[in-house]
DNA sequence: CCTACCGATCGGTAGG
DNA sequence: CCTACCGATCGGTAGG
């Protein structure tokens, strides 16, 4: 919120820019008030991640419906086909972030693997981070998304993925039903309860607003938890 | 699943259809297994719901990047422009179908107001007929659009609307919280968890499949109002 | 990374 | 409700 950052558009010729757009009518209204870091200096991997970040603040903005190449371009100041030298296409961009979005959730997952705590404990942890991987990176809107966009091969890989998560946690249900912590219940639809409240959240969440993403983790958290307690 | 339904592009020329549209590229594949209602008498209501339930369908299936007119009329067996004649444009009928979605849970809400039974068994039936409207209704998949695909005056229409549902949740948490009968939570926070546990169903939901609706309502009910209780 | 461009598709309309 | 059509936009590419 304090970095001292501009926009990029700056760093080119602002009338050439009006000029290339406005062949196809009139320019984008209202440029954007979140900050974007796009440097000259970054590395590849940077200037890639600054991208799914653009795409997150254009979809929360705009919508599924107008998530385009040009918009996700503008909002960075480049323009819409320098995107190609980043990615394949739009649906590789798409399933890149998906990636990036669910390996964050998975890491977290992945580190209670060797935990002897309990599995409420477990649970706890995993849920905080996954809802912090969707708060806190801009991207995390993706979830929204509906899979269909992606091509048929990288929807079956991030699938894939995403089952990995849902089947650990379910398996902290189940493991806390079997040692008692838990109630007896069906991990399956409590899983997609638990994951739905979590993965809604950014139909509604705004940063900076009145709830920061700490409060509404643990509040949340506790919240889905105590439905499974006795 | 057993009405004798047969599905209404046979009803025209259907060289004809295929035709119209090679003219773009090559027929859609595999026309659509599931059965939509659409005889030559229906009054215009019955249409109008029909193409809502059209809508769900291409959503499920294509998702909401590819809903298009030219699909969710091929469905139908119409032709695209024949949508207009009961729609003025594709945001009306987003909208019509977002109304006619709410206005059902709305209407469960409202038949709590009168009653004097305690807050817990009151949420459970608002949240029991929410569920069935998402769920039984194909075009309950509109609750997983964004909103900004719709006109800003039709939007500020329907987020009121969307407002005095979850308001009224809240209302109904707040006045179990008073009695004693809930934990003191937050209302609003668990008000956002219970409702994104819901309106997230039909990104897994398929009906036929091996979880009925009714078995889904009861233990999400369950389990969401568990949550609640000290 | 930009320029200049194309093909395809999409929402929408006029006229019947 | 269909036909025939248009303007605009969108994803993507060649060449630098």
């Amino acid at each position: 919120m304090l970095d001292s950052v501009r926009r990029p558009t700056l760093l080119f010729d602002p009338l050439f820019k009006l000029n290339s757009r406005s062949k196809n009518g009139p320019a984008r209204a209202t440029p954007p008030d979140t900050t974007l870091t796009w440097r000259r200096g970054a590395s590849p991997a940077a200037r890639r991640k600054e991208i799914f970040r653009s795409l997150g603040l254009v979809l929360r903005e705009r919508g599924l419906a107008s998530l385009t190449m040009q918009d996700i371009a503008d909002r960075l100041g480049m323009t819409k086909g320098s995107l190609y030298y980043y990615f394949k296409d739009k649906q590789d961009l798409l399933y890149q972030c998906h990636l990036a979005c669910m390996s964050v959730s998975l890491d977290a997952l992945a580190r209670t693997k060797g935990s002897r705590r309990p599995p409420a404990a477990r649970l706890r942890a995993v849920l905080t981070q996954h809802i912090r991987a969707i708060t806190d990176e801009v991207y995390g809107a993706v979830m929204l998304t509906d899979l269909e966009s992606l091509a048929p091969p990288q929807r079956k890989r991030y699938v894939a993925m995403r089952d990995r998560f849902e089947k650990g946690v379910r398996a902290l249900i189940r493991e806390g039903v079997r040692r008692g912590e838990f109630k007896p219940v069906d991990a399956r639809l409590a899983g997609f309860a638990i994951l739905g409240a979590i993965n809604w959240i950014p139909k509604w969440y705004h940063p900076g607003g009145e709830l920061s993403s700490e409060a509404i983790a643990e509040s949340f958290v506790d919240f889905l938890v105590a439905a499974l307690e006795p």
